[in-house]
DNA sequence: GCGATGACAGATATTGAAATCTGTCATCGC
DNA sequence: GCGATGACAGATTTCAATATCTGTCATCGC
């Protein structure tokens, strides 16, 4: 009997470390088999293909982003604080990860790159989050009414806002006069929301 | 005697035409010099490198666009209309070119990603003549005074909109709703910048 | 004299054979 | 019976030999 029974949580544990110590070109599913000690077919039986294994990495890598974020959404306070905060939280926690580790951050930006279908399901949760937000505020009397509707401008918000949340931008993260622009947007971003 | 003297622009005109023939990745010199009937050595006479030569191109291929929203600019009508026409004519203007020939578009993309210096200064092209527009719509009252200056503001815009204008969004434009997310955002650029 | 030429060296890209990986499944051991 | 195994076929990647390209320059023809 193996040390602990194989499980989806332990394999993906394991995938992440396998990624990060080798990179997402070099990563095989023998890799993962062998850091976990066991032979891949087991892998396989917990996961259908490489492809899926991937994603279900890339897919928790993104949700501990929108689980802190989604706390700020379900606040209560002023909106337009609120907005604020929820805005330098996605740009902050995205540029620390780029900052803090840029190997493991290009690891996930090749892993988003292959995965579509996670990243269209992750931007529709912060984009649900924002129109929380944006429809929290209007009831609060501090925003107009949202135009056209409160989806879309809080696809407009998640838009505008596009070069200090995109990975493929991260290269300008740590460029001066980035948080000037960013205050800049936002500026805008809360007087075209405002009542 | 050739039937024409060799110009930069009539190397510049054959390198296009070798660039949409063959694309970015096989387009050589040599095939550039060929269309010519000339000798690879001679275009090295006219520009110093294959970069410098690829360069020119992306270049040219930038100005064609900033020279027809230069227009919009310098006109003289109410800046908020202005700001709307040049906003759109930029969407309008990167999607026809995305849209009617995909292929080509694609070989432009590959020389912008590798001119970040000609890119650089097509941006800051573009959004000096946003300032431009922002500073004007100031003067006339209908702008509010720009936060926290006019170069910033215009940066801002120009941000905001990324996601109409980046090459890198180019899959997006042909998405159906991508016109009620581009009039979301204007809407929310528009009363951002109101007095 | 002056622009054009093409042979050349070093850098880069292509190709195809060999090695590795993915995904399946008959078989094994508990 | 049930999850784990590892041999296997087909797909993909690697690697090194080969071919092509870039950029230079001594030489040519006008």
């Amino acid at each position: 009997m193996p040390p602990e029974a194989l499980t989806p949580d332990r394999i993906l544990e394991a995938t992440e470390e396998v990624l990060r110590r080798y990179g997402p070109a070099k990563a095989t599913v023998v890799d993962v088999a062998r850091a976990l000690g066991v032979s891949h077919g087991s892998v396989y039986r917990h996961f259908p293909s490489k492809a899926a294994l991937r994603e279900a990495v890339t897919e928790r890598w993104l949700d501990r982003t929108s689980e802190r974020l989604g706390e700020i959404a379900s606040g209560d306070g002023p909106a337009a604080l609120r907005l604020d905060a929820w805005l330098s939280g996605l740009f902050e926690a995205k540029r620390h990860k780029a900052g803090d580790d840029p190997e493991l951050f290009a690891t996930y930006m090749v892993l988003i790159g292959e995965s579509s279908g996670v990243v269209e399901r992750h931007v529709a949760d912060l984009v649900g989050q924002l129109a929380r937000i944006i429809e929290n505020g209007h009831a609060q009397g501090a925003f107009a009414p949202p135009v056209p509707d409160a989806p879309t401008a809080a696809r407009a918000v998640f838009d505008a806002t596009n070069r200090f949340h995109d990975p493929a931008y991260a290269a300008d993260w740590s460029t001066p006069g980035i948080t000037t622009a960013f205050e800049a947007v936002c500026h805008l971003i809360q007087k075209g929301l405002a009542a």
